[in-house]
DNA sequence: AATTTTATTGAACAGTTGTACAATAAAATT
DNA sequence: AATTTTATTGTACAACTGTTCAATAAAATT
């Protein structure tokens, strides 16, 4: 039961800083180990002992991200806007579904970064992981069945693919027009 | 006018059968330039002058694969079998559409390392906007619609999402199955 | 407050990276 | 067949990697 050594923390705060720092001029797998330390004010020997690579400490970050959006799951619909919900296009969508945007545009920046090239595909299977295990959460009201894993993966990535537009238009549009484009998507292929 | 330099070819072919070899071990990322360079035969030099990166060799290996994604894309229905097409599960579905998953059973092993954690995502996207054009190709029967663009990268990304749970399960179903996973995951979102 | 535990440091090592350049060999051009 | 072009080689260099280890400083435990 031992708590966290003042020493641990100081260190990571230093690595998280210099790294968050860093990222804003160069892609992650441009930062070199011994830059990062030396931004850090840290012993090289000091990073292996807590990381491998410069990802390892990304990814600490991104777990921080995921709980967020999790959490954000399981509020009531507050991110809503009372237009949106008197709008007669959301009368059969789930209103849960939809605050995966509002999610993204918190942390834009660091979306920015996690579907950006030459990152890693990790930290997109673990989005991709975060977003499914909601979608399975929200029908686990009746009883997981097995065969529609294909179902969640199909929604799931589909979502992703309107993050991935988004964010192509340098997340130009408001969280209520990708709203209504997931509405209307949705319209269309129940029109097909 | 020039051809191809007989030296660049065979400095080339050497490259790829190293990296096909050593990709069989290892993660793409975990390859060294070096480690490359002593497989082929070639001398360090002489890589850099060609690429800048392992991932770069990686990078023209794709462009064979993306090739033939597209030229799938434009043969007649010869990959649909004649079971498929009796089904009337198919009678709403552009076989179109459903040549994808053909295209990912014949490269398997390419589309394994194409999935797996540790490539950058720029693979993803080669890939994603390969399908993409695909769709933008078949409804441009009709007019471009920009403001379809959300609805293209949504299907398509849709359909990657099948493809990773595919990948997920080892690509142990059949193209067959993946088809009929495709037709029932679209009449339950029809459902909606 | 004294003792134990352990995170951090600094130094050293062989191997890798990315770059540069002259020498050479191989291909293309005339 | 002679000449021009250029891909490849070998070498060198400073910086980075990943690892190991003893010394030290800082925190936790008694």
């Amino acid at each position: 039961m031992k708590a966290k050594d003042l020493r641990v923390v100081k260190t990571k705060k230093a690595i998280y800083q210099a790294l968050t720092h860093l990222l804003k001029d160069k892609l992650l797998p441009n930062i070199r180990v011994s830059e990062l330390c030396r931004e850090a004010n840290i012993n090289r020997g000091t990073f292996y002992f807590h990381y491998e690579e410069v990802g390892d400490v990304f990814k600490e970050f991104f777990e921080e991200v995921i709980l967020d959006l999790e959490e954000s799951y399981k509020e009531p619909y507050k991110y809503i806007s009372a237009q949106q919900i008197k709008s007669s296009a959301f009368k059969e969508l789930d209103p849960k579904t939809v605050r995966i945007f509002h999610h993204v545009k918190k942390y834009e920046d660091f979306y920015r970064i996690i579907l950006s090239d030459n990152v890693p595909t990790t930290y997109y299977y673990m989005f991709f992981d975060a977003i499914r295990s909601n979608f399975i959460e929200d029908s686990k009201i009746g009883k997981y069945n097995e065969s529609k894993k294909y179902l969640y993966s199909f929604l799931t990535n589909a979502i992703i693919g309107l993050i991935i537009e988004w964010h192509r238009s340098n997340f130009e549009e408001s969280v209520d027009d990708m709203n209504i484009h997931l509405v209307e998507t949705l319209n269309m292929i129940g029109k097909i």
